[in-house]
DNA sequence: TAAATTTTTCAATATTTTCTGAAAGTTTAA
DNA sequence: TTAAACTTTCAGAAAATATTGAAAAATTTA
């Protein structure tokens, strides 16, 4: 397979595959370019080579730039704002993580704590508060699990149980 | 808040957070009813409360089914299908979690690997194999990471420290 | 076996999400 | 200060997704 094509075909995947991790699919096949492109590109060349319009490039590499997945660059003798990206995919998942957190886990928690203040008192009630709290502390065991995953980097002693064979 | 109001509120919240769960909104709003019902519930039942259509129940109840987060019930003396929830949330997060690799994955590990193969050999082609590799290594990390976390109801030594405060 | 009831399917429709591109806004160089 | 170069915005268009409901299929009862 040619280098050319498997770029390509690894935009596409990745563009899919973003979807379902929370990123829309054009800001992860802009993510996937930059990922993969041995320089930096202005969004011209974003545009041309995704075959997408002004706009929808801008957008993506704005909220890219939010999350922390690419970079500003300045080419010297050229006033347009050239973008990079973060190469360290351990650094990608960190900062993708952490702003799933922000957007989904935060806000699940703080609506599921008002739901468990009902005025009656009865068998039914219990049953409902027992599944709402089931749930909280479900989250937030993932939730702590997880910054323990993304602590891992930096610890020997978890580092190398994950690279335990199955 | 009324009891009723609360569960009202569940469902569309419950709706809203399985959409990024990779559960479709309509799943996940009849597994909510169906968490948060006493009873077991037929068709009808799910159609009236949720006020959806016959097929969207169908379509729903069938693919919950599926993924084993509901099962049927049958009443004597009735020959419609009741449906009731899983209502242990532990078991709920494995199935949910189970369905979202064999769903995401397994074919992006596939689809990666096959992306390794490039005719030529310099160093743009190693930057972009590199990448390749840290994603495939990341997400079989991750993957791993969440087995153990799966299996830690069992094992107490790993459930205490998912239990110490932050 | 046939009528009655329940379940499933899927083409058509409605809704939501995403994308475009022209126009407005901003920055830079001279 | 002005004009050219670059960036951002957002209303409308297009695409993708979800939902309906009536008809067909399947199942049960008698």
């Amino acid at each position: 397979m040619k280098l050319e094509e498997a770029k390509k075909e690894f935009i596409l995947l990745w563009g899919n595959f973003g979807s379902q991790w929370g990123i829309n699919k054009a800001m992860a096949q802009v993510h996937a370019l930059l990922l993969t492109s041995d320089d930096p590109l202005c969004t011209d060349e974003v545009m041309e080579k995704l075959t997408i319009s002004r706009g929808g490039a801008n957008t993506s590499l704005r909220e890219l730039t939010r999350w922390n997945l690419i970079y500003k660059v300045t080419v010297d003798g050229d006033r347009r704002e050239f973008f990079s990206a973060e190469k360290d995919m351990w650094n990608v998942a960190k900062r993708i993580t952490r702003e799933r957190k922000r957007r989904e886990i935060e806000p699940l928690i703080l609506h599921l704590d008002r739901l468990k203040s009902i005025d009656e008192q009865n068998e039914s009630t219990a049953n409902f508060v027992g599944i709402v709290e089931d749930i909280e502390r479900l989250v937030t065991r993932m939730d702590k699990f997880s910054e323990m995953l993304m602590k891992l980097e930096e610890n020997a002693f978890f580092g190398s149980l994950l690279r335990m064979k199955k």
